[in-house]
RNA sequence: GGCGGUAUCGUCUAGUGGUUAGGACGAGGGAUUCUCAGUCCUUAAACCGGGGUUCAAUUCCCCGUACCGCUACCA
């Protein structure tokens, strides 16, 4: 009955924009606590001043909104909270579990570059830990600075990972690390612990790059006489060339693939399924699906590889899946970017919109397909492909398409079954395959050899502006024989 | 180098001590059709290697190998 509320969060470094694999560490965390009904948090690591810069914080949040991921409680900064630190490691030292080190940066980067070279274990030589009350008054009193070490106890340690299970690691592996600097900032270790405890996290659900992070945290949350919370962590997303995303080598921000017309839900449900699965053979899993179903142990423990085509296949089953309506009110503003149109000119036409979206969805992968493939809806400056050209435009064509216009002209009511019909007929009459005359009208209409059902297209364009355009072509191909 | 993790079609994955090892993307073929898509049908494609345990191992154990990660007064 008195089990504990969730509490998960994502925590985000401000030193570059959100890729692909935070943004899925997110979802996890999201996922786990809206199908717990806990609570998802945010914080934001940023006690490295150096690195960190909150104008990126930002479009971190922004990505996550994009994504569809919503927090319950203000984002915590830990640069906001940097002097509390102070009080644990005061605990710390008093209780013997950490000791002042006054080794100098450079004399600690000689000797693991000298271990390096020896091939000998990198770790701190502890050589503080041993140094008598005398001598630490002595340093003191000359003011030399002085970092704090974690003192790690002797024996081993393990802890159940809630995907990989069991992990044990020998003590003497693990570092007496810093956990304060000399300038006295807290490090991110002890700022982890302190925070996740201060802010009542129970699961630590975060990347695989984290293992050996987890047991140096166990051991302060020991020494602060602290419960850990549950540790999960999920395999690594891979490049293609199979090494780990991230931003130096040129990875994605997730907002790019918005503005490459992928929408905001596929991705979400495409990045839940690189490690996850819901066990059965489902795959298209809409976001209020996912929270029904998800749970952390379907978790697989290895690294997938980033798939782009198999996101964008993905992209096309929902943009396929969305009502026009819908999709007319993403579309719009693009479309007026693109130039083909006006806001207004859309508002009063938005049936037309939607006709025009209802023929094209299902030969869209992205959003951006519509812009690439709607602009002779909007305008007839359009240039014919040359290929198609070459393939459909000659004088027989024209002669052919002179004789369409008189039987388009008869129609008093352009509708597809008439267009259909008119079309029919002379396909009839001349004694030839409908297609003879389907693809230079599509040529001459569209300026492409590719689209929807010509006698939608037709339709929608409307009987003069077909005329019009069919009547253009045919001068185009009258010049072109001039040549 | 040390330590830790992982290993099923090219990729994402399902699965089991005995299966025709399943699905999806991609690739090939076919049907529908005015093209392109879409849809439907279909073909090829995998248990890293070696030892055990067992009547039986892709599945359990060990070793090797490969890959990934960590090894900062970065996060």
């Amino acid at each position: 009955m008195s089990e504990k509320e969730v509490r998960v969060r994502i925590a985000p470094s401000p030193s570059g924009y959100l890729h692909v694999g935070t943004a899925r560490t997110a979802i996890f965390n999201w996922l786990y606590a809206r199908n717990k009904g806990g609570k998802f948090l945010v914080r934001i690591e940023d006690t490295d001043v150096s690195r960190s810069d909150a104008a990126l914080v930002q479009p971190i949040l922004d990505a996550m909104k994009w994504l569809g991921i919503d927090w319950d409680e203000e984002p915590v900064y830990q640069s906001k909270k940097i002097d509390s630190y102070g009080v644990y490691v005061n605990k710390l030292i008093n209780s013997g579990n950490a000791y002042r080190c006054f080794c100098t940066p450079d004399e600690l980067d000689e000797r693991r570059k000298k271990a390096m070279a020896e091939k000998k274990p990198l770790q701190y030589n502890r050589a503080c830990l041993h140094r008598s009350e005398d001598e630490i008054k002595q340093l003191l009193a000359e003011n030399k600075p002085f970092a704090i070490r974690l003192k790690i106890p002797d024996g081993e340690t393990t802890y159940n990972d809630k995907i990989l299970g069991d992990i044990t690691r020998q003590n003497s592996e693990i570092e007496d690390l810093i956990i304060c600097r000399a300038n006295g900032r807290a490090i991110y270790n002890l700022a982890v612990v302190v925070d996740d405890h201060e802010m009542g996290i129970t699961d630590v659900i975060r990347g695989n790059d984290h293992i050996s992070n987890t047991f140096k945290q166990i051991h302060i949350y020991q020494a602060l006489s602290l419960t850990p919370p549950n540790f999960a962590h999920v395999p690594l997303i891979l490049r293609p060339d199979k090494k780990k995303v991230s931003k130096r080598l040129g990875d994605k921000d997730v907002a790019e693939y918005g503005a490459e017309g992928i929408l905001p839900e596929a991705m979400f449900n495409f990045l839940c399924l690189l490690g996850w699965s819901p066990k059965d053979d489902r795959e298209f899993l809409p976001i209020e699906e996912l929270k029904k179903i998800f749970v952390l142990e379907n978790v697989n423990g290895s690294n997938p590889i980033f798939n782009e085509e198999k996101l964008i296949a993905l992209n096309g089953e929902y943009i396929r899946s969305y009502p026009d309506h819908e999709l007319a009110a993403m579309v719009a503003p693009e479309l007026v970017r693109a130039g083909y149109t006006s806001k207004y000119w859309l508002e009063t036409r938005w049936q037309y919109l939607m006709d025009i979206i209802g023929m094209l969805k299902e030969r869209c992968k992205r959003m951006s397909d519509f812009v690439a493939m709607s602009e002779h809806f909007f305008h007839n400056e359009f240039e014919y492909d040359d290929k198609a050209v070459k393939k459909r435009f000659n004088h027989e064509a024209a002669e052919r398409m002179k004789q369409l216009c008189d039987k388009f002209e008869s129609i008093g009511n352009f509708k597809l079954e008439n267009i259909e019909g008119a079309l029919g007929d002379l396909a009839e009459e001349l004694q030839i395959k409908k297609g003879e005359l389907i693809h230079p009208v599509r040529l001459a209409v569209s300026g492409i050899s590719f689209g929807p059902s010509l006698y939608h297209i037709l339709e929608a364009l409307g009987q003069q502006e077909v005329l019009a355009r069919m009547k253009k072509a045919i001068e185009f191909i009258n010049k072109m024989g001039d040549k």
